[in-house]
DNA sequence: TTAATATATCGTAATATTGCAATATAATAA
DNA sequence: TTATTATATTGCAATATTACGATATATTAA
């Protein structure tokens, strides 16, 4: 097999897990967090910031493109990326008070 | 390849993705879920709960267990499961304020 | 001890991910 | 037009993940 079974899952179950999957690479999340440092959208300039090829980082931005998580929009030659809010709450959302919860209860 | 070149990312990077990575399949967010509606730590009966089968919800415990999102303790013939608040806390953490800077800035 | 129960590990097949060289596309500049 | 620059796509190899049957282990019960 290899292929998760997401037929038997929830919707939540499986958006969540996709949205966390996006984010399950260091590369992604250092992309993330360039996306977080500079003041703006920013263009260009994430290839110099990474240790890998222009490909590898293009389909790195595909799969945070494709689950929402940031948002390009073409400038000239160059293509403008910045984060998506709405997605990024959604993820902050899910952890939205369990560990509080969870110190209330056991272990 | 296949492997991500993780020596090139900062350990912090590396940590982040290792966890998210652990809930990046719905039947660890469904396992995540059902710690969360029992009051307290459950034994057995997950296996129950998961269309899959007992060795691929054993691998999937083990999974969470590694990057320490739960931890087990033996009950008799069974194995009490039960989430730690510290690695949910710690994701939690990450997304602390994302959303609410990010709304202040561009997109 | 032996049987029953609960969970873990092994082995293996199917599929997915990661990474990059080569190449393609798209926009501006000359 | 052609050249340049920025990003995307293709194709492929290496590796990782997912799933499960078969089997092993560990604990309690009889």
């Amino acid at each position: 097999m290899g292929a998760s079974k997401s037929d038997f899952f929830s919707d939540e179950q499986n958006e969540l897990a996709k949205l966390f999957k996006a984010i399950s690479h260091p590369a992604r999340i250092a992309i993330i967090q360039y996306l977080l440092t500079v003041d703006s959208c920013i263009c260009g300039d994430i290839v110099d910031v990474l240790p890998l090829a222009q490909p590898t980082v293009s389909q790195h931005l595909k799969e945070l493109k494709n689950v929402g998580i940031i948002k390009g929009t073409v400038e000239g030659t160059a293509i403008c990326y910045c984060l998506n809010p709405e997605i990024m709450e959604k993820m902050e959302n899910y952890f939205g008070g369990i560990s509080k919860e969870l110190k209330n209860k056991c272990c």
